[in-house]
DNA sequence: AGCACGCCGACT
DNA sequence: GTCGGCGTGCTC
């Protein structure tokens, strides 16, 4: 701060995140009348870029005293809340994620915040209802004299209801619509509101019960009933009430406060009646504001927490010890091992203590038992963050972490950006989970290493649990960077499966897809009233489908993929783009009309099943059947309930689920993904194959897995067979360490997007070259078409960037990098080009 | 991203 | 003559 400035007589100025993929912040300066009412965390009204019209609302991420140098800097117009909507933690966790997976602050907002929350630009404004009163009063007009601006404007808005500030703008034909309105709105004559305010609507729930005077005087009560007696419909709904509510009854008063929906009982009867018995008040109406998370709140029953197993306790106690010494703990706990009780131990502590706790789950497991569970020791305190729920669900979950009404959450990736001040714990289940890299749009994060980062700046603890930890998790333990807990009991009784590997190779022909092992072994199972789980990791029908005459194959028209075929519907997709057509009937190649099938599918797997199976109940579980909000968990049931004989589905059916029937397990296909090329490939096959193994078998039942594949010598599978996780990990680590893998590296991905393949292939080369000279020609690889090299009419191209841990400064490397890309940006040639960071990419 | 400014084709 | 096409460049 310059000589003789204080902080009180100098000027100051805003950093604002502005909702446009900007890399940096704006500046703006705060005009004195706002210095008291802005702070870090609230959203303001700025002009931005030219035009008048232009204005949006941004985010205040730092104040300060220093003007900018090279330019002037325009003034706030607004302040919008009262309470900051994100938290200085929050702020710097944001600017955490932009700098280390390499996109803009404005990426990382627009992905932390729910929609309903999220800055909008769209300022509206309305007239003052009470205008209409004052207008009435003389002397008050007298006072008060408007411009013609100001006339003109407030009769347009009395014609309508409200207008947006872009509207205004073009209606108005003066430099600074918003001095007119700010004008306004000091004379008290229009209101401005943001439209985010109006996304969020609380839902309302009209409930009724007895009145006063009918709950305590039992007289009256009496002579009301024998006066219904002429009234049959009202009475019907007394007696219903008396039901529900039991007028003077021990819990009477309590139950009367909680009241009767009124939607319940309009269903049931007439609602004239209802109403009447409301007018002649004999009920009251009255209104509560339901909170969109506790569906359970009426019929919440609260479970005690389980005694842990002798397993578990030990686990748990040198959990609790670790932390005395230690911020991170992994949890390797075989399957069935019931880490949860674990779980809920501790966020009891820390909950306790007065802390928040975080519980990461990949998307695909949240919907399952262990939220049941949660909810039902936590109750309301805790809240679901869930990409199935709508948006107002998410933002009553952010407002119920601001105002302390919830403070352990349990949810997906995103629910790392939630507006917690008091982390204590967070909890990472599920921790080698693909699913929790983000790939698309950016930021491209890693909930589980973001989340890392996310505990120290709380100074909380990590727990990460995984039956099978990352490569990359484990080393930490080795290294003794992390703590590590073994929990390798299962709970109860319940066995490891029996594997068995049928060879399928050519020469020993399965029928349609079914090995006769496992046709023999899922009869087996169903007559003794077991359910089967079938495993193919591929949706659809077919992947392709080819002309019998001249073997053409369609293909999508923007993506270079042949087209799956879906039975269901008849026809066929683009699993990239979602382009879909119906199946041509002729083919366009040569005009014959005879198709066939080639691979297959779940869809094809359950019509095959179906065929061997004629009396089984079969039911396919893929992202075609879950795509609603409960139709997994309607699945769940069904399986749940047997109504379900077979299981057939992707890898939803290997995740989270735990069904007590289940004693069959089969796996088609594994083939594919052991010659996946690509370092991981024996880490994801001992991971899913681990997976689907613990679906089999539960507590009395003896659990089979039978694996179809073509290489049942195949080295991976011994070690699946004999849980041998260390053995995987040994020599996974030095491949790792001989190739440069991570844990030893880490690699970050470009990928180059052109309409034009040629450009496309001009720019990745320019910028390998560049990428070559700058960061030493070992550390890049490509530019190289990825397996599938179009996709929506763009032709990509992928450079890998791998740099080691060990003596490089990564910050530096990632400056580097981005000023290799600025200077392809720049080239006026590769203006439609894209160029996408992709930082620890999986 | 969005929006204005700017310089070339088919319309009242 | 003008309306409007979208190429280009900038936003505190």
């Amino acid at each position: 701060m310059a000589k003789g400035e204080d902080l009180f007589s100098s000027t100051l100025f805003a950093d604002l995140i502005i909702p446009r993929p900007f890399p940096n912040l704006f500046t703006y300066r705060i005009p004195s009348e706002l210095t008291s009412k802005i702070q870090v965390g609230f959203r303001v009204v700025v002009p931005f870029g030219k035009g008048a019209g232009n204005v949006l609302t941004a985010l205040v991420v730092k104040i300060h005293h220093s003007p900018p140098q090279k330019y002037e800097a325009k003034s706030v117009l607004e302040v919008l809340d009262e309470q900051a909507s994100v938290n200085a933690i929050q702020i710097q966790f944001m600017n955490w994620i932009s700098a280390y997976y390499m996109c803009h602050i404005g990426e990382v907002l627009q992905a932390a915040l729910p929609s309903g929350l999220k800055i909008s630009s769209e300022m509206r404004v309305q007239i003052n209802p009470q205008l209409y009163l004052l207008e009435k009063d003389e002397k008050w007009l007298k006072f008060i004299a408007f411009t013609e601006n100001e006339s003109f404007l407030i009769s347009e808005l009395k014609a309508r209801e409200t207008m947006s500030y872009v509207e205004v703008a073009s209606l108005l034909t003066t430099k600074n619509p918003y001095k007119i309105i700010h004008s306004l709105v000091r004379k008290e004559a229009v209101l401005i509101f943001d439209e985010i305010k109006e996304k969020y609507k609380p839902k309302i729930i009209k409930k009724v019960r007895f009145s006063e005077k009918y709950l305590h005087d039992k007289s009256a009560f009496e002579y009301l009933l024998n006066q219904l007696e002429k009234q049959p419909k009202r009475l019907e709904i007394i007696l219903e009430c008396i039901n529900r509510i039991k007028p003077f009854s021990e819990l009477s008063n309590i139950k009367n406060e909680a009241g009767i929906d009124k939607s319940e009982l309009t269903a049931l009867f007439s609602s004239t009646a209802l109403n009447t018995l409301i007018s002649t008040h004999v009920l009251e109406e009255f209104s509560i504001i339901q909170s969109r998370i506790d569906e359970f709140s009426s019929t919440h029953v609260f479970d005690k927490m389980h005694e842990l197993s002798a397993a578990q306790q030990k686990s748990y106690n040198e959990i609790v010890n670790h932390f005395e010494k230690t911020d991170t703990v992994l949890l390797h706990g075989i399957t069935g091992s019931g880490k949860t009780e674990v779980y809920i131990k501790l966020i009891h502590n820390v909950l306790e203590q007065g802390s928040q706790v975080l519980f990461l789950l990949p998307e695909i497991a949240l919907t399952t038992q262990i939220v049941l569970r949660l909810k039902r020791v936590f109750g309301n305190r805790l809240g679901v963050y869930h990409s199935k729920y709508s948006d107002n669900e998410r933002v009553e979950v952010w407002k119920g972490i601001q105002n302390g009404k919830i403070d352990i959450v349990v949810g997906v990736r995103s629910s790392i950006f939630l507006p917690f001040d008091n982390l204590g714990l967070i909890i990472i289940d599920e921790e080698h989970e693909q699913s929790y890299k983000q790939h698309d749009p950016a930021p491209r994060y890693h909930a589980r290493d973001a989340a890392l980062v996310l505990a120290k700046l709380h100074h909380a603890k990590t727990l990460l649990g995984s039956a099978t930890p990352a490569i990359e998790s484990y080393y930490n333990t080795q290294t003794e960077k992390w703590a590590l807990v073994n929990l390798s009991e299962r709970f109860s009784d319940a066995k490891m499966p029996q594997f068995q590997l049928v060879d399928v190779k050519k020469d020993k022909l399965s029928i349609d897809n079914f090995s006769p092992e496992l046709l023999t072994g899922i009869k087996k199972a169903l007559d003794k009233k077991e359910q089967v789980i079938l495993f193919q990791n591929r949706r659809g029908y077919s992947p392709y489908i080819s002309c019998q005459a001249c073997g053409f194959v369609p293909e999508c028209k923007s993506c270079n993929v042949s087209l799956t075929f879906h039975l269901y519907r008849n026809q066929l997709t683009c699993h990239y783009c979602g382009h879909h057509e119906k199946t041509p009937k002729v083919c366009v190649a040569c005009g014959s009309s005879n198709f066939k099938t080639v691979g297959f599918g779940t869809e094809k797997l359950e019509e095959d099943a179906q065929l061997h199976l004629p009396t089984a109940r079969i039911q396919r579980m893929d992202l075609d059947t879950t795509r609603t909000k409960f139709g997994y968990q309607k699945i769940i049931n069904a399986v749940e309930n047997e109504e379900i004989d077979i299981l057939v589905g992707t890898q939803m059916v290997t995740k989270g689920l735990d069904f007590e029937k289940v004693s069959l397990v089969g796996v088609f296909d594994v083939d594919r993904m052991i010659h996946f090329p690509d370092f991981r490939s024996n880490e994801r096959v001992f991971n899913l194959l681990t997976q689907v193994a613990g679906r089999a078998g539960r507590k009395h039942t003896e659990g089979n897995v039978i694996i179809q594949t073509a290489q049942p010598t195949h080295p991976i599978f011994l070690k699946v067979i004999q849980n041998d996780y260390f053995g995987l990990y040994s020599e996974e680590i030095i491949e790792r360490e001989k190739f440069n893998y991570p844990p030893f590296s880490r690699i970050i991905k470009i990928v180059i997007k052109d309409k034009d393949s040629i450009l496309a292939d001009e720019a990745a080369h320019k910028l390998a070259e560049l990428l070559r000279t700058t960061l030493g020609s070992k550390r890049i690889l490509g530019p190289e078409p990825p397996l599938i090299d179009k996709i929506r009419d763009f032709y990509l191209r992928e450079i890998f960037i791998k740099i080691e841990k060990a003596g490089v400064d990564i910050k530096k490397c990632k400056t580097l990098i981005i000023n290799q890309l600025d200077l392809i940006r720049e080239d006026k040639k590769f203006k439609n080009t894209i160029l996408q960071l992709d930082v620890d990419v999986i």
